[in-house]
DNA sequence: GAGGTATTTAGAAATTTTTCTAAATACCAG
DNA sequence: CTGGTATTTAGAAAAATTTCTAAATACCTC
């Protein structure tokens, strides 16, 4: 949803990780746990703090939920690095 | 130093805002905490997260210490979420 | 070197995040 | 509707982060 949580979601390495592997296509719960060593719960966690970030969405298909990646949040994100690097030319002066 | 030291340092919202506040110029510490309703100590300690993720630098001159961004590292960043956004054109099927 | 300003370090308190276990919910298949 | 599989929620413990106060360090000026 803001902006702050997308910055907070991408800055845990096992969230990224999930985002990774999303990359490939879309995966249930169970299938992205099953590349960590962690609880379910956890999974759960991570998977839903990547969704109030808009990061991921869902959708269920018979009895599991399938997680996708949603790229159009990344678009702010490269946004706001790229103004930050932005105009940056000759200040070198004090 | 790291990917997710980067990551980590660019999670907490009074960092970014510093590296906003460095876009335009160097500033000392000092500058730096004026712009902010905390202790110097505080500052330091963001300062500090920030240095050691690389994205900023300092410069002493006179009593007084420099600090500047270094927008190399964001070209990581920049990469990676390139990278994620990728090749996703037309993966809709199971 | 003495005093002053700028900044950092140390240590502790408060807050937030990550993880687990156990229980709950959801939904499918028979 | 019963049993089974998939996933989430609740609550608590553990770990990490953010912040403060007080003290230390650094360096400049006189």
């Amino acid at each position: 949803m803001s902006f702050a949580e997308t910055f907070k979601a991408l800055s845990d390495p096992v969230r990224r990780q999930i985002l990774e592997l999303l990359k490939k296509g879309p995966l249930s719960a169970g299938d992205i746990g099953s590349h960590f060593d962690m609880t379910g719960a956890t999974i759960s966690y991570h998977l839903k703090i990547l969704k109030q970030a808009d990061l991921i969405f869902e959708s269920r298909e018979k009895n599991f939920i399938y997680y996708q990646l949603n790229t159009s949040v990344l678009e702010e994100i490269m946004l706001w690095i790229s103004e930050l690097k932005g105009e940056n030319s000759d200040v070198e002066s004090k």
